[in-house]
RNA sequence: GCGGAUGUGGCGGAACUGGCAGACGCGCUGGAUUUAGGAUCCAGUGGGCAACCGUGGGGGUUCGACUCCCUCCAUCCGCACCA
């Protein structure tokens, strides 16, 4: 046979393919569905490594699926909206649809490279009306729900980036994207309220555990932060004012002995006017608004604003303070500061000499205010605390909280850590947000004819990147569909993660044009059965995904609670010890692999390398490792493909009884059942690949035995025949292309993914002889082969009559005999 | 600081329910073939001369531990004043 040459290979059946459309899902209703999908990507110019692993994964998975008869909905789309596209459009003077279009045009035809089998029909854009107008008629029903409102607020402001960020999208003080420290500011815009699904996306998270990572679940847990505890009033002496805090230690209020408040907090300079702190404050507010978020955590500091408080309980004057570590974002923006019972309190009253009392004792021992170092945070039984002297814990708890309620001052709530997301982003190349504001009538949404509202493809960027939008006439100029009154559209745009929230619906109905999907197609194919990505979007995107999907089954849409059924989070691609990247000079391009070796080489080697959650490290020589491989195939292939024409497979009566053939089968049958499990409960592809090689290794063998016999029998044909297709079809999800050439040489008549998956028969695994480990005291001391149907009782027999283990054991007392059945026996001695 | 994960040959990794540690691949060594190199094929390859020793260290449970328990160490990741 010709030598392996997988250029010419893969070009053919890549155009086969297409040509005939063999991976366009087929509408039939009646078959047992299975959706698999890869995080759509970013078109940012090329594909890279990560890429590659991600998509050979799920596509090995969709290709064993289909074989194993399933209806498989395998698409890719492009998360198209984005700054990304801005920036490269003002550096080199071009257009962000034309920069964005190209690049997916180039990734699409890398993709194609890969042989991946989507469904290319499907293929969507977010940047296409065709995609953003149901972006825009989403918020238009989140408007209607109530889900989505203006709000004036404190956001974080990317200058480098020119935009709003979400909290999800602030990672450490800075940018998730440019990595630039993210700045406090005042600004009006868009919300939604994810806050409202706090309890559902918990409650999830439940019925998730073990079809997730745990990790991701975990940091999504964390991230919704719920904890239980009370609200509780404090008055401020000589004016009207409250201050309200959140506790979770409602049983330790006794002991609250100042108070602090966030310097952004509103009653802040409120309080210190005319106090004689009136000018301190002011410095002190002022100085902490300029700390970057490493100042402000490294060291407390705080001053006292000049008023006092009253101690609900006690009735005690307390001063109020403020100080940089209490946060306007979480709680109230307001404490009550128990020193003793928390760490953070003490150290500052320890730092500025405030009192410190405890009100909680130990079950054994006790703590001493003025020589405590580590606050006592765990539970105990409260003490100077009047009629609640005793009390201990949740019981504690749950009866103040009882009694603040009765006083009118306080009850019992729970906080979350979860805002809700913002969505206005001041930039150019986004959803337009489909609203109208009207002097007359104020926030006027778009009707819905007249969606979508397209973002002008004529806008000129501005040079450091602000949006045209806002000065754009032709854009913002119109007149209020309520009054008809001049009027201006909203010049902001959608946050990309809406996009990437629901493109897996979309997918279901990609072209629909009265619906952003069908109930009927979405009914059917959701939800994912298998979603594949980085673990870079444990929060951001999953999070939003799972919320608007709620959101969706609230409005009747969509029927499933969660969309993602099952998450695989796939390791890293790591080369010389570090994630590749331009930066490290470290990259390997996908293409080079692919022209140098194939992209068959090329997927092989990122299955086999690692487990697809651990990360990866690259080898040039594991490469070439698999494209050895890949060779052996073929050539294996060449050399006995010759022998088995128009042979059958062996049937139900089939008998041969010559070792080599009887062990030839057992291989075969042995290789079905690890491929199988491997693949399909285990979702481990370097040992289903490793089984392969195995199979590979014996046919090598196999070969020289059957080259020296002349005139082998027809049974004999068939086994090889059957270890043949065994090979091309368990390899097929992993690498199509040469195992599609293949099929084609032995006589296939359809492509594979029409191919029936083998099942192995479970007696052919077996062998009539068992290899025993024998061992004396646990150690090794010899192997036995015994027929497979011995008893339990004969087999402990032959151990001990067994020449070698008479050696070991003479002239000692035998204690015990351990007999595993087929497998070992230990002999115990003294 | 809190939470989670991981630690196995020279390297990537196997060992699924406690039962032969190191499958498979890379690398390396020797041989065959070749004018040579490359490619290919065959054999070998945890350490130690051996008894034996070996899965980050120490301890425990067990006839038997990479696997279970305790403890310590290292690396990585996530959260980080969340009241």
């Amino acid at each position: 046979m010709n030598p392996y040459e997988p250029n010419s290979i893969e070009a053919k059946w890549q155009a086969y393919w297409e040509e005939h459309k063999t991976f366009k899902v087929k509408r039939d209703f009646s078959k047992e569905k299975f959706y698999l999908l890869e995080m759509f990507p970013y078109p940012s110019g090329r594909i890279h490594m990560g890429h590659v692993r991600n998509y050979t994964i799920g596509d090995s998975l969709a290709r064993f699926k289909r074989m194993k008869g399933l209806n498989v909905i395998h698409p890719l789309g492009w998360d198209a909206f984005g700054m990304p596209a801005e920036n490269a459009a003002i550096k080199n003077n071009t257009h962000p649809a034309q920069w964005t279009f190209e690049n997916i045009r180039t990734m699409r035809n890398q993709i194609k490279a890969l042989g991946l089998s989507y469904d290319w029909d499907r293929e969507v854009a977010t940047c296409h009306p065709g995609y953003y107008k149901w972006n825009q008629w989403l918020f238009l029903k989140f408007l209607e729900k109530g889900l989505a409102y203006r709000k004036n607020s404190t956001i974080n402001w990317c200058a480098e980036c020119n935009t709003v960020l979400a909290n999800e999208q602030v990672v450490d003080g800075c940018c998730w994207r440019c990595d630039n420290e993210v700045l406090q500011k005042q600004q009006e815009g868009w919300f939604f309220k994810i806050t409202d699904y706090a309890d559902r996306l918990l409650a999830g998270c439940k019925t998730l555990s073990g079809k997730w990572p745990e990790k991701v679940l975990t940091m999504q847990v964390n991230w919704v932060g719920k904890s239980f505890g009370a609200e509780v009033d404090f008055k401020i002496q000589q004016t009207d004012e409250v201050i309200k805090v959140f506790t979770t230690r409602p049983d330790t209020l006794y002991g609250a002995m100042f108070m602090v408040l966030a310097p952004e907090h509103p009653l802040t300079q409120k309080l210190s006017r005319g106090t004689e702190q009136e000018k301190a404050i002011d410095t002190f507010i002022q100085k902490v608004k300029k700390q970057d978020n490493i100042a402000r955590t490294s060291e407390k500091e705080g001053l006292f604003t000049g008023a006092y408080a009253v101690n609900p309980l006690t009735g005690e004057s307390i001063p109020v303070w403020t100080a940089n570590f209490v946060l306007m974002g979480y709680g109230t923006g307001a404490i009550m500061s128990v020193p003793a019972h928390d760490q953070r309190d003490l150290d500052f009253a320890r730092k500025y000499k405030l009192p410190i009392r405890v009100v909680i004792q130990p079950a054994t021992g006790s703590v001493d205010a003025n020589t405590m170092v580590k606050a006592l945070t765990s539970e105990g039984a409260m003490v100077h605390s009047g009629t609640f002297d005793g009390l201990v814990g949740q019981d504690a708890r749950r009866k103040v909280c009882e009694f603040l309620e009765k006083k009118g001052i306080g009850k019992a709530t729970i906080n979350y850590r979860l805002r809700d997301w913002g969505v206005s982003r001041q930039r150019y190349w986004g959803t337009p947000i489909p609203v109208i504001h009207c002097s007359n009538c104020g926030i006027v949404p778009v009707p819905e004819d007249q969606l979508p509202i397209e973002l002008p493809l004529d806008a000129q960027l501005g040079e450091k990147g602000q949006s045209p939008l806002h000065n754009l006439e032709s854009f913002y100029k119109t007149s209020c569909p309520k009054c008809s009154a001049d009027a201006r559209r909203d010049t902001d745009t959608l946050d990309t993660f809406v996009c990437s929230s629901w493109y897996f619906d979309r997918f279901t109905s990609p072209r629909l044009e009265h619906a952003p999907f069908s109930k009927e197609n979405n009914d059917y194919w959701m939800p994912v059965d298998q979603y594949i990505g980085g673990i870079e979007h444990a929060i951001l995107h999953l999070l939003y995904s799972r919320f608007v999907n709620l959101v969706l089954n609230d409005l009747g849409l969509t029927k499933v609670s969660e969309p993602f059924a099952h998450l695989l989070t796939q390791g890293m691609v790591i080369k010389d010890g570090a994630k590749m990247s331009k930066s490290k000079g470290n990259v390997v391009d996908p293409d080079e692999i692919i022209k140098k070796y194939g992209a068959d080489t090329a997927r092989v080697f990122m299955l086999f390398a690692a487990p697809p959650v651990k990360d990866l490290e690259w080898s040039d020589q594991g490469v070439e490792g698999c494209s050895r491989f890949l060779k052996r195939v073929w050539r294996i292939f060449g050399d006995l493909n010759e022998e088995i024409k128009n042979v059958k497979l062996p049937g139900e009566s089939y008998s041969n009884t010559v070792p080599e053939i009887k062990a030839l089968r057992r291989m075969t049958h042995i290789t079905i059942r690890r491929v199988t499990n491997d693949i399909e409960t285990r979702m481990q592809f370097n040992t289903a690949i490793a089984a392969i090689m195995e199979l590979v290794n014996h046919l090598f063998s196999f070969k020289e035995w059957w080259k020296n016999k002349n005139n082998q029998d027809e049974a004999a044909r068939m086994a090889l025949r059957e270890a043949l297709e065994t090979m091309i079809l368990t390899l097929s999800p992993f690498a199509p292309h040469i195992t599609e050439e293949m099929g084609s040489k032995i006589g296939f008549s359809k492509t594979l993914d029409q191919k029936t998956w083998p099942q192995y028969n479970d007696a052919l695994t077996q062998t009539d002889e068992l290899l025993i480990v024998l061992q004396v005291n646990g150690k090794v001391r010899q192997k036995i082969s015994v027929e497979s149907d011995i008893s339990d009782e004969d087999l402990k027999t032959r151990s001990l009559e067994d020449a070698k283990i008479q050696e070991w054991t003479r002239g000692k007392d035998i204690k015990k005999v351990i007999v595993i059945p087929k497998k070992l026996v230990n002999i115990v001695v003294q």
